[in-house]
RNA sequence: GGUCGGAUGGCCGAGUGGCUAGGCAGAGGUCUGCAAAACCUUCUACAGCGGUUCGAAUCCGCUUCCGACCUCCA
């Protein structure tokens, strides 16, 4: 297995050799999202960048399970113990049972995810399925007396944690400061730490979920979810944990606290955690309203966009920037990256009209190596699609007749093409119907040139504009002419 | 205030001691009935000030500016 995969660890803030606990086996959980509204881009990128980890370590061989829950349950407005949970609150907005509310945002996430052609994952958990493993696990942690029962509810005991243990681990922050930090909220008495956070919490009378528990009628507190289920399919020690960024800071460390809590054990080897998607340089999320739905992406429909954006042209344009990099959003932006995604697509489909030759210009393994080189760097996705321009450039000087390649490299091409282009980056053709308009097409094309030898370029050029004004673009060579949509 | 991360050419975005990132846009050329595409050449760069070094965009210090987290968010 060709593995030297380097990735960065926000647990050592350093990068370092993959290495799994029981190669060649790799449990991947990732945190997914809370459905009670629509997934914005922001979301997306994460997932994306995901599922770029997921397909390349498949493509080294790995058997992956890779665990991606839907939060349906538990989580709060705000950092408060009291209060409604997001599910309920929507649900009264929208006159709908809450498990409504989930179902369409589960089905709405999956809808899009598959739009970005991301992979399922190989387990897709609900809160609200693991009940009975989350009141099992804050029972092991009160238990083992890292927790408290106050009317009902359940905390953990952070500052007796951080006793024995290093609570901000991922973050390096200082105890003392957040302790000092730490806003006056209003119905935390019961608290006996004020950075102690609910593993269960009762719920009032007109809460509409609620689960019985040895604590009364309540719902799972906002991070035990991750933790029972995480460990759950994974076992209690697994390779990589991840999520976005914005999580290190309180689920996660509130997640690892947990798992030591309750298993003695730290739950995950490597915390990979992916960056921020911005707008105008500020952060796109939910509750500062900057957020794009993929369908205005898609459709253009937002103020800030002059058209719209196919999903693999944004997928490519997330993959353009490195994971760990905020990547900021604009019409410039995407315009850029949708006209270099066409241009590689183009390359690409020109794969099978090369020609071979008996000797070869070209040094194809070379440039299969530092695709390599660039995935295993952390999975550096845009220096592997830098290299990948290479390729087109080299695809399309074959195809002018300006360099020349072998049968035998033209067959390690196509294979770097599909492992790379199509496998690893899991983008593809998005050109529908082909079958049918592309016989269409070749007999339209055949018409003008029928034209053109007939030096009737008045039809000629009257077919390649009416192409043209229909988005289908005529391209002549030397060996006939090509089309695409533009 | 604390913790962490940034500042790269017209735009996006890699790199991190010496060697072209790449894409888009711009300029010139080749090809071409026209157009487009493609290919070739080319232009604009490392926030500022010091320091280390034979050599710094890259390391160190300071300054300025920006962002994230510390409150739900991927």
């Amino acid at each position: 297995m060709n593995n030297n995969l380097v990735v960065y660890n926000t647990l050592t803030r350093k990068k370092e050799t993959f290495e799994p606990l029981n190669a060649p086996f790799v449990g991947m959980y990732v945190c997914g999202p809370t459905v009670y509204s629509d997934v914005h881009l922001g979301n997306c990128r994460t997932f994306v960048s995901f599922d770029l980890m997921y397909r390349y370590l498949l493509h080294l061989g790995f058997k992956v399970r890779y665990v991606r829950n839907i939060t349906d349950a538990g989580h709060l407005e705000g950092d408060r113990d009291e209060g409604d949970d997001k599910f309920s609150k929507k649900a009264r907005l929208e006159q709908l049972e809450p498990m409504e509310i989930v179902q369409r945002y589960t089905i709405g996430f999956r809808d899009v995810m598959q739009l970005f052609n991301t992979l399922p994952p190989s387990i897709e958990p609900t809160a609200t399925g693991h009940i009975a493993e989350q009141i099992e696990m804050i029972k092991q942690i009160i238990a083992n007396d890292f927790a408290y029962e106050v009317n009902g509810t359940v905390y953990f005991d952070v500052e007796k944690y951080s006793q024995e243990n290093n609570y901000t681990i991922l973050t390096n922050r200082h105890m003392d400061d957040l302790l000092a930090n730490t806003r006056e909220l209003g119905g935390q008495e019961e608290k006996r730490g004020r950075l102690d956070f609910a593993l269960w919490i009762k719920a009032k009378p007109e809460h509409i979920m609620r689960w019985p528990s040895p604590w009364g009628w309540g719902f799972p507190g906002w991070h035990i979810e991750c933790s029972a289920m995480s460990s759950k399919y994974l076992g209690e020690t697994f390779d990589i944990h991840g999520g976005g960024m914005d999580l290190a800071a309180t689920h996660h460390t509130n997640e690892i606290a947990q798992s030591q809590a309750c298993n003695h054990s730290s739950p995950a080897k490597y915390w990979l955690h992916t960056n921020m998607l911005t707008v105008n340089g500020a952060r796109m999320s939910k509750s500062a309203g900057n957020g794009f739905l993929p369908h205005e992406l898609f459709t253009g429909e937002h103020p800030l966009l002059t058209r719209g954006y196919s999903p693999m042209a944004v997928r490519f344009f997330m993959l353009q920037a490195h994971y760990r990099s905020t990547l900021d959003f604009s019409n410039d932006a995407l315009e850029a990256s949708d006209k270099g995604f066409k241009r590689l697509m183009n390359a690409c489909a020109l794969l099978e009209k090369l020609k071979v030759s008996e000797k070869s210009d070209v040094d194809i393994s070379s440039l299969r190596q530092r695709c390599y080189d660039a995935m295993n760097d952390d999975f550096n996705s845009p220096v592997a699609i830098a290299e990948l321009f290479e390729a087109a450039r080299i695809i399309n000087s074959v195809y002018d007749g300006k360099a020349s390649i072998s049968a035998s490299d033209l067959q390690a091409l196509r294979s770097l093409i599909n492992d790379f282009v199509f496998d690893i980056l899991g983008l593809k053709e998005e050109t529908s119907q082909t079958n049918d308009f592309s016989h269409l097409m070749d007999f339209i094309i055949k018409l003008r040139l029928e034209a053109k030898s007939n030096k009737d370029y008045v039809t000629s050029d009257k077919i390649r504009i009416g192409l043209q004004e229909m988005g289908i673009q005529i391209k002549d060579g030397k060996e006939g002419s090509t089309w695409n949509k533009v």
